[in-house]
DNA sequence: ATTGAAGACATTGTTAACAATCCTGTCAAC
DNA sequence: GTTGACAGGATTGTTAACAATGTCTTCAAT
């Protein structure tokens, strides 16, 4: 499958005393759940828009979801929250982060920053192997848009830029990046026109063909204008779509 | 002092019931302490170096230091070891992280990339006074220089690129710098020859100039060379500077 | 019929006790 | 004297009970 082994290093331990026991099922069900499992299933979640903005996300059914404890979970919470993709309420509990335009601004800026550097280094570093990746990767996305697999078309989109930085090879941008994919899940699914797509495979074509003749600069540049692009068919204009602003619509009645 | 109301907001609520019953004390110690201000204090102690690598950061003592149950303590040191400044060993504890060689290449390589493009929004978009708060920094840093307060010196030389960040308005990239910075002064109290400052402050004068004359192109470029300069006055061609690789050093004797 | 209050219920937040693991110092054996 | 085992203490990890808050339903009053 081609996965770099990073993250879980720093959060290590978690030994499987648990394998010992040679009881029944000695294979299976022995594998604990860690925080970041968890963490990575409600981002993959997200990204597929099965948890929209605004989505209630109670302990007590991600503890059954999971078959973890409610600590557990809390853990989980927290670490989705410091990556703001979730809000934590006090005493309400955690939400699907919804994404003000201010933020999505900032997630695009930051994007920009970050991924035409990502291309470039992933075109400068990629072996053999990890360019058959992304082709098999961009196979895949073709497939999901001929069938009409509107999930698994956006979650592949969503992969493919966190497949780069994979293949940058450095674990730092990587985590930046799936973090930035994952909250622009959310503001296409709040700021974007209903039901199209987030990414044109053209691009990721485009970026994939880069790869095979080796120019670095040009994905570079494809991923520039790629993610203009897909920022560019958001509604960032309107101030508010939803919660209107009552705090200035009835201040000063005169004025309004 | 000029600060961006960011962060916290996610994690909202705190709403102080403490300080509905007015006995004694009525306004001070009220406060309660959040897990940002412990990780923030953390942050900052990191980049002063006075928490070099490798320093075990015991429960039981913060929870003295800063005078909070050890639950809190417990999920600061979780958001501390998300982004990489400590590692939590299962059973053994949390240690302010000793990054890697590969890890130091990683951070510089996510430096790059961000901050010669925060450099350059921060021109565009810095108030006067944002650049007002920019030149007294400056002074700090050098009057810290001048009267050989080391351990100042250090920690504005961080502040500054943080301050950048701010200066640019996006509080993603704040937050990715925070870390970033964090981590870079582990860095250098690894790699760093001894006794050397990480900045030159020169360099921070220039971009400074380059906010005064507005060119945000001119600030990105030294911002670019600033940290090229940074990371090439480190020793990150030795492998594994401590901490020996005994395994690789006593496999077959004939080959050492 | 709508509003407001009150109470039951559900969910989150905190604490404290317990369990498990690791570290350390002592002591016996060779 | 060095090495290994063992026990005690200290630290971390987990669980469960409890407290606090929020939510929802019911019901009465206007």
């Amino acid at each position: 499958m081609f996965s770099i082994p990073l993250e879980k290093a720093h959060i290590s331990g978690r030994q499987e005393n648990l394998a010992m026991k040679l009881e029944k099922t000695d294979i299976l069900s022995a594998e604990e759940i860690a925080e970041e499992d968890i963490v990575e299933r409600i981002f993959e979640a997200v990204i597929d828009q099965q948890l929209p903005p605004g989505t209630k996300l109670s302990e007590s059914a991600l503890c059954e979801a999971f078959g973890v404890g409610r600590m557990r979970i809390r853990r989980s919470l927290l670490l989705l929250a410091s990556r703001e993709v979730i809000e934590l309420h006090a005493n309400k509990g955690a939400y699907v982060a919804s994404p003000s335009v201010k933020q999505a601004r900032e997630v695009f800026e930051a994007r920009l920053a970050l991924e035409p550097t990502i291309a470039r280094l992933a075109v400068q570093r990629a072996t053999p192997e990890g360019i058959a990746t992304l082709k098999e990767h961009l196979e895949m996305e073709f497939a999901a848009h001929r069938t009409n697999q509107r999930r698994d078309a956006i979650r592949l989109s969503g992969q493919f830029h966190t497949l780069m930085a994979q293949l940058a090879g450095n674990a730092v941008m990587l985590r930046m990046t799936k973090e930035l994919v994952t909250r622009s899940s959310l503001i296409i699914g709040i700021f974007g026109a209903p039901g199209v797509t987030n990414c044109r495979d053209d691009d990721h074509a485009a970026i994939v063909d880069a790869f095979l003749s080796r120019d670095d600069k040009l994905a570079e540049t494809i991923m520039r204008e790629h993610l203009h692009h897909i920022e560019k068919h958001l509604d960032l204009e309107v101030q508010s779509k939803r919660s209107v602003d009552l705090v200035g619509l009835f201040r000063h009645p005169k004025n309004r």
